[in-house]
DNA sequence: ATACAAATATGTACTATAAACACATTGATT
DNA sequence: AATCAATGTGTTTATAGTACATATTTGTAT
């Protein structure tokens, strides 16, 4: 965009600033066998009782990839975990106190294994499944999220964050089955993931479990904080 | 995000409306076997003799998804062309006049079937392969669409607004290696794009090639408007 | 008219990945 | 010792990806 120091002048809180940029979080996490989602309760009188996402205005002196990681800090107490950047979304009335333009990010968290520390007292895991309805667009924004985040599920490895340091395979595979949304076959599911090399062999068996136990697995080290496999399409399409 | 009307307005034009929010498009085009995109010269002192790409602040009563629209059809006069929202990028100096926070599509057309009102005569189609710096931080904004239009090309069939209503394979397969940026096999795109089922044959011959002519295509009437496939890999994940 | 140049059109063998599917094994519980 | 519940593993078939060579058609130059 070209902007003139002189029109920025001119218009300035005039028209063009009178729009409000926002960050919005979709904090996915895991629970028994279910996807589960971070919200908070919301404040306005138009959502009274209404659930909505984890967000908040940018500020005049932070990057936009900085907001939801600050979000998440403050709301959670975490750091260090998979943010994304997913869409931003700007219909003209998807606020009812001004125009407040979002961008969405998707995070990954472990319920039961980073204690969160959940000062504001509305902040509660919902269900993914059971959800049906969100406060402003955030239904939307969710399933927008949602979709993206079963795009990447078999490409990276990002939903390591979902579970302890050390998984079974069944685990593992309940795991995708609430992400997708559908079953799988035992054994092409572990083909599968064998052919992507991220596991590394614990050569230790699960403990405490009611039947024949399975073994453990870790994340490789070096997919633990980012990796980016992009090129797979393109090479394909290579002859 | 959750903002209370009273929160607005006290912050109101202080510290969180003090950003700005454009859209920008990145316009490819295609010519010759090369892959072109459309830019504008930078009027801005900080990028004097620079390049950059064609966008506009939102305006305050516009769905953010118009504006780029909007855009298009003020730089170019052209309307119903496929637009995506690839990224929103918003570092705190990207821009040197002050706050502002773009978002990024991309679209397609035909360079020399439509025939652009380029009334701003500081617009101009240049190579995407010669482009090594462009204004602001345009110059990224450009790698990302090209490397988000890359990945589609296959999944979806985007780029017929880059080709004539009646194409030949051979100018099909120039235009994939023109946004690939490699060669292709004839013989396995040939079996590739059969397999999309996207092309109509036309039964016509190419005229004026000073060689054995090719068979005419168009693509399917269903397509053009536009098609989600987004489930190709989801159900491939289905055992 | 003939020969040549340049591009079209087409098929097969090999490899890799996807999908469907069944049975023996282990450990805990009774 | 028998039962239960889950683990662990392999084969077959179908589909898609890749590498690769030859005959055909048209225009052009001689």
């Amino acid at each position: 965009m070209n902007l003139k120091t002189a029109e920025v002048e001119k218009s300035s809180h005039l028209d063009y600033f009178n729009i409000a940029i926002s960050v919005d979080c979709v904090i996915f996490g895991y629970d028994k066998k279910e996807l589960e989602i971070l919200l908070i309760k919301s404040d306005l009188k138009e959502f009274e009782g209404m659930w909505s996402l984890l967000g908040d205005l940018i500020k005049p002196n932070e990057d936009i990839e900085s907001a939801p990681y600050r979000v998440l800090k403050e709301r959670t107490g975490l750091e260090d975990v998979y943010l994304e950047q997913v869409h931003t979304f700007g219909s003209l009335n998807r606020h009812p106190s001004g125009r407040v333009i979002t961008t969405a990010y998707y995070s990954l968290i472990d319920i039961n294994h980073h204690k969160l520390q959940l000062t504001h007292n509305e902040v509660h895991w919902h269900k993914v499944g059971d959800i049906k309805k969100l406060a402003f667009d955030h239904k939307l924004i969710l399933d927008t999220c949602l979709q993206r985040l079963r795009q990447q599920v078999m490409e990276k490895p990002v939903i390591f964050n979902l579970l302890p340091e050390k998984f079974s395979l069944r685990e593992l595979q309940d795991l995708y089955q609430a992400i997708l949304g559908i079953q799988l076959d035992r054994r092409n599911f572990r083909k599968k993931i064998a052919l992507k090399e991220w596991l590394v062999d614990l050569d230790e068996m699960e403990d405490n479990v009611p039947h024949r136990p399975g073994k453990l697995y870790k994340v490789k080290l070096d997919l633990k904080p980012k990796s980016a496999k992009k090129k797979k399409k393109l090479i394909a399409f290579v002859s």
